[in-house]
DNA sequence: TGCATACCCATAAAATTCCATATAATCTCC
DNA sequence: GGAGATTATATGGAATTTTATGGGTATGCA
């Protein structure tokens, strides 16, 4: 199964488009996602990222609990805040005034990969929670360590802490499994 | 299939005529609907609404049940309630008086997707119940963890209290990360 | 006739499509 | 293995289409 993987930094130009990473289109094809799915995180100043199959997962799950249900209204809330955007020719969306807004994000935006969905940053701000997060994972250990060299293989990092695309044939997406 | 998503804030003018979102259209239009049902919300003060699909659930889920319950009865004030309204040829319906006062509604309307049905609010309303809810899934915490919970069970009980075996693939687990 | 509704048109704004270009990545051939 | 050719990607701008919205007019019903 393909996987959102590795961190890209595109830009978003005054109308609001930004070039989605070729290879989470290439995802986003594979599995027949008609669009994106985007809506604000609920932990984090960043917006959520998945194909449409996630959506369906949770209007499935409301539809298991209870209508008047507290549980499903939380659930309930994630749809009313989501958009579905469709990517265009040339590969882009246009990011809607509420997500730019609530992710602060002005002229760039950086898709991060974890695996079955992504999240798109502030690229400073992204570089902080990273930071942080790197910090957390010493804490626990190697085992991110190596999550992190396969990142590598996508993406390299310059020592301005930018990331720049680096791009690896379809195969080895479907190698890391 | 397609699912009703994301807010949408229009005008209503003098006549009481107000576009529905494309979106939603094109939805409506998917699942071949004749029209668009609205009947005012039990819970809140807005109006649901349904594509024909949709109601004809209700109505078999009113047929299922003992036809002197409560539920029952509850289920047909909806019916009785509702409305059937036409799209016109530039997408707009012509909300009805009594929607209007009961939604208090005045000069526009907000449409909230919610999966497979929607609402319609005054748009200050609306958002004093965004805001609400918001804090509760919040401080619900890991409202994800929901459908997590949802997957793991292998049947779930309906409102007319059958049980209905939920099919999720093994793979559908892990992708709940 | 009066009221509500359906239908038609005009327009501004927003979204979508199309086109052009620079640069990065890949391929080919030697 | 490397230089040039080819392809893919990201990005900016313009043209076209869709959408939302206001107004007018005809139609039908009480």
């Amino acid at each position: 199964m393909a996987v959102f993987l590795s961190t890209f930094e595109n830009k978003v130009d005054r109308k609001g488009r930004v070039s989605v990473p070729a290879s989470f289109r290439a995802i986003l094809e594979q599995e027949k996602s008609k669009g994106i799915i985007l809506y604000p995180s609920f932990k984090h100043i960043c917006i959520e990222g998945n194909g449409d199959e996630r959506i369906q997962e949770i209007v499935n799950s409301i539809d298991a609990l209870d209508t008047f249900s507290d549980e499903a209204e939380n659930l309930q809330t994630i749809l009313a805040d989501a958009r579905q955007l469709t990517i265009d020719s040339d590969g882009r969306i246009i990011l809607p005034l509420e997500f730019i807004e609530y992710a602060q994000i002005d002229g760039a935006a950086t898709f991060v990969g974890l695996g079955k969905s992504f999240q798109i940053w502030r690229p400073d701000v992204f570089l902080r929670h990273r930071d942080k997060n790197r910090e957390r994972a010493r804490e626990f250990g190697a085992t991110l360590q190596i999550i992190k060299k396969i990142k590598l293989k996508t993406s390299y990092e310059s020592r301005d802490g930018r990331f720049h695309r680096r791009i690896a044939p379809p195969c080895s997406l479907s190698r890391v499994n």
